[in-house]
RNA sequence: GGGCGAUUGGCUCAGUGGUAGAGCACUCGCUUCACACGCGAGGGGUCACUGGUUCGAACCCAGUAUCGCCCA
């Protein structure tokens, strides 16, 4: 069976028990160095994950240990397999959310104007209401500090969750090594022209003040009101013109009306001007598709730019710029110079300065003093687009930023993406689906620049003109070798540190690209892209993604952008998303509902097998319960493999050369033991078959299904004879087969139960059964060549009948049958023959006689209990 | 509004063409020498609904309803 050339000795607990195996094993792992990458193997011989950091300020949930047991059980599995496993792990600390989690944590404020200060210590007391302004590289170092904090206490509950991570190999997304891969992958996007910078109407955050990508964006049903508002006519002939808008304060914005070309109301303004209410400013009608006639008035006012729409109708009729909100949400103070009348100066002044709330009620206001707005606001709810993270509408404001190509304005690009879409194996298959709608939906391309503090820094200077204003034609990139820098710190080729903000000399792009533009290279910073080709080479495209089915837009997409733009290829061959963890009552489970379980709590309460057996449970890509019930169930099954264990390996021990090593097809002789480990074949077939499909879900079911099977029934048949006399060849066939069993059942339960299954391996064995091999039904097939599954089922099945009299007669499993006949085929009485004397010993049967009857459906029994 | 998925016993879920399954819960029993963190037995479902295909449908097709998610 094995190929230890020598056996162990065998230590059996007195009172196995699952309490401290935890401590014990992790701490063995870590120091025998169990799971750590062997870099001398070949690509072929290499199974490569791309873990998903997690964003080490969040909080830790139960949908972390759902979704990272599941890829733990396939690299167990794997590495069973033979698979040499780069498991490496990162920790997301890149970005917004450490920023505000510094904030708050230390009450602090970035302001990128002050100076750094040497030895800064943050308040004793903080105060979210005064936060103090700190200086961005004291800012930087406080996130600093504080991820190391998080990402120990993630660690620790990765390890106590036993996933077999190499823990040599982690990396930060915010350290250098990511920082140099971000910035050389740009370098390269700028050089090739797939990155670029552009003036343009972006969506804008207020309360963040950065600009905002399409990946970012949700839209948020809200209320809002229609006004009904009146144009007047340039002439005395025409009518006054009415629109309904949701934004009365943009009208000092406003460049046009708008209506459907085939609308035959409008059809006679169409060509023609009318005068804004309250300001006084011509502006045309025109005609334009998007205009919808059901919508309102089905007349439109364009503002610069109160939506989506605007923006398509300002481009595609070319019609001017006329902004009124700057980048903090607030109405310009300055009167704008379009706004020629004086009652319209007056008037703007009432909104001045204002946010864009305030302006809203103040115009209201203005415009039924003047009797322009008819009738009160009508109320409805509207979608409404958010940046994901924040809480006020986004504002669309006209800035300068850098992209990088994403199909979204390419199509040919677009079709190579969704082709390497189809190339992905996915895991459900209908994920797909997502991807390929989100890429056929992109409306431009990826904006990557952030103005936060926090993140990676965009690798470019600008060149400043003989008056100190950025010429931004002439981009200054730093050459590959001097990666990563930091263009406010780091002087660009050719100039000095005192020519930064100077005439003729420098700036910094004072910008930081969007976490997922360093996200989308993990596979690159874990696999030593430009860092280390020999690595790269063995780990690269990598194997497998696992991820969660809402970031398929952004962190999958955006991955293989990367790979197809830098690498030419997909970044990994499988995708595997996993489902969310629902509360009882069907709800996604979140902070803000108050139903999310601290995991630590809860390995501590059922073990850690016990919960990843729950995790394990949901099969891929399924939205999942959270249901202790299947975690009471999972400590019940590591318990129940612990004395089953015991059990099989004392009875084995009764046979003093009993080995693995030295069992054939001749130890093997009765057939209910041949049968049991055909059927044993059998569940390894399907339980690999499963796993092959990454369908993990199905590898643990068809595993505990033959384990529950053969504790109820098998080992309940063979008890007498395994306990028989020591050297007798039935009860040496007994001992071999309970012996190959647990060996084989220990291995396809280690990717579910390391802790458990590793703890009874070590009773037997010297060496890790995580470095074991994963089951081959071949090699039982071998030993009980002949076997037929129908007679353990027949034995199964006459056993249960006796249970069944015993139990309705209010009896133990101990009383004495004094007579049983069973009647059946001669199929079945032959399986039934040959487990006799098995069968008497477990029912207590004193007289077993067998009646044939070959036209039987079904095995038949008359049971007459003693006294 | 478009797309995807789900709907099977009280609960959580398996089951992709051949007489409805598991675990939990429930009921009734059992101190059986691996396990009372245990063991045995039992009751309980017209597989969401309506049509269609088929000798035969939980399963395939069409539609409806409800729930969830993604996108607009």
């Amino acid at each position: 069976m094995s190929s230890r050339s020598q056996s162990p000795a065998v230590h059996i607990p007195e009172k196995p028990s699952l309490s401290g195996i935890e401590e014990k094993w992790a701490k063995s792992w870590q120091e025998s160095g169990t799971y750590s990458f062997d870099r001398t193997k070949n690509r072929d011989q290499i199974f490569s994950i791309d873990t998903p950091p997690p964003t080490v300020s969040g909080s830790l949930h139960v949908g972390h240990v759902f979704s990272y047991t599941h890829t733990d059980c396939i690299a167990r599995y794997k590495r069973m397999r033979g698979f040499e496993v780069f498991y490496p792990m990162g920790w997301d600390d890149n970005g917004l959310p450490t920023e505000r989690r510094v904030q708050n944590y230390f009450g602090v404020r970035c302001d990128p104007s002050l100076p750094y200060q040497v030895d800064y210590t943050p308040p004793e007391k903080p105060d979210a209401k005064k936060q103090e302004p700190i200086s961005r590289k004291n800012f930087v170092e406080l996130c600093e500090q504080l991820t190391i904090e998080d990402e120990v206490v993630f660690e620790d509950l990765w390890r106590r969750m036993g996933l077999s991570v190499d823990w040599a190999q982690t990396y930060q997304t915010i350290d250098q090594n990511a920082q140099r891969v971000s910035q050389l992958a740009f370098l390269r996007n700028l050089a090739r022209g797939e990155a670029y910078q552009s003036e343009a109407p972006t969506l804008w955050d207020v309360t963040f003040r950065t600009a905002v990508a399409q990946a970012e964006l949700e839209d948020r049903e809200v209320p809002g009101a229609f006004h009904r508002i009146g144009f007047s006519p340039t002439s005395d002939q025409g009518d006054t013109v009415f629109i309904e808008t949701t934004r009365p304060e943009l009208l000092a914005a406003c460049v046009a009306l708008v209506a459907h070309p085939d609308d035959s109301r409008y059809q006679s303004l169409f060509g023609t001007n009318v005068i804004t209410p309250v300001f006084g400013v011509e502006v045309p009608v025109m005609a334009h598709t998007l205009a919808d006639p059901e919508k309102g008035s089905g007349i439109a006012m364009v503002c610069t730019f109160g939506d989506l729409a605007d923006v398509t109708w300002w481009r595609e009729l070319q019609l001017p710029t006329r902004p009124i909100v700057g980048w903090d949400g607030r109405i310009t103070s300055q009167t704008p110079p379009w706004i020629t009348t004086r009652a319209g100066k007056e008037r703007f002044a009432a909104i001045a300065g204002a946010t864009s709330f305030t302006a809203k009620q103040r115009m209201v206001e203005v415009l039924r003093e003047s009797g322009d707005m008819v009738g009160e606001p009508k109320a409805i709810t509207h979608p409404v687009k958010f940046f994901e993270k924040g809480d006020k509408p986004l504002e669309i404001v006209t800035t300068r930023q850098w992209y990088i190509a994403n199909g979204g304005r390419d199509p040919n690009l677009r079709e190579e993406l969704l082709a390497r879409g189809r190339e992905i194996t996915w895991h459900p298959p209908h994920m797909l689906v997502r991807y390929e709608n989100w890429v056929g939906g992109l409306n431009g391309d990826w904006l990557i620049s952030r103005q936060r503090f926090f993140g990676v820094p965009l690798p470019i200077w600008y060149a400043l003109d003989s008056d100190g204003n950025p010429d931004y034609e002439r981009v200054l990139a730093p050459s590959e070798a001097e990666l990563p820098i930091d263009p406010s710190s780091d002087v660009p080729a050719g100039y000095t540190e005192d020519q930064r903000s100077q005439p003729g000399g420098f700036m910094g792009d004072p910008d930081v690209m969007d976490t997922w533009a360093t996200s989308s290279l993990t596979p690159q910073i874990a696999g030593g892209w430009e860092r280390d080709p020999d690595l790269f080479a063995r780990v690269f495209p990598m194997d497998l993604r696992p991820q969660a089915h809402e970031i398929i837009r952004t962190w999958l997409f955006s991955s293989v952008v990367r790979a197809d733009l830098e690498n030419n290829e997909l970044p990994w061959q499988h995708a595997a998303i996993s489902g969310w963890i629902l509360d009882p009552d069907r709800k996604k489970m979140s902070k803000s509902k108050g139903n999310v379980v601290t995991p630590m709590d809860m390995l501590d309460e059922y073990s850690s097998d016990a919960v990843r057996y729950w995790a394990a449970s949901g099969r891929p890509g399924t939205d999942t319960a959270f249901d202790i019930g299947q975690m009471k169930i999972g400590r019940r099954l590591a318990i129940k493999l612990l004395n089953a264990s015991k059990f099989a390996l004392t009875l084995s021990q009764l046979s003093s050369d009993l080995d693995r090593t030295n069992i054939t097809a001749a130890t093997i002789v009765e057939p209910v033991d041949q049968a049991l480990l055909a059927k044993l074949a059998l569940t390894v077939e399907s339980a690999t078959k499963a796993f092959e499909e990454f369908n993990y879900a199905k590898t643990l079911d068809a595993t505990e299904t033959f384990f529950w099977e053969f504790t109820d029934d098998y080992v309940e048949l063979v008890k007498e004879r395994a306990y028989g006399e020591t050297e007798g060849v039935n009860s040496e066939s007994a001992r071999a087969t309970l012996l190959i069993t647990l060996d084989t059942l220990l291995r396809l339960f280690a990717p579910f139960l390391p802790f458990t299954t590793e703890e009874t391996w070590s009773w037997f064995n010297n060496d890790s059964i995580h470095t074991s091999h994963w089951p081959d039904s071949d090699t039982l097939r071998a030993v009980a060549p002949s076997g037929n599954i129908a007679a353990l089922a027949t034995a199964t099945q006459a056993l249960r009948m006796i249970r069944k009299t015993k139990s309705e007669a209010k009896l133990s499993m101990r009383a004495v049958v004094s007579a049983a006949v069973f009647t059946g085929t001669p199929e079945m009485l032959k399986h039934l023959d040959s487990v006799a004397t098995d069968l008497k010993a477990a029912g207590s049967i004193e007289e077993l006689e067998t009646v044939s009857a070959p036209d039987a459906t079904d095995l038949q029994a008359e049971i007459i209990l003693a006294g």
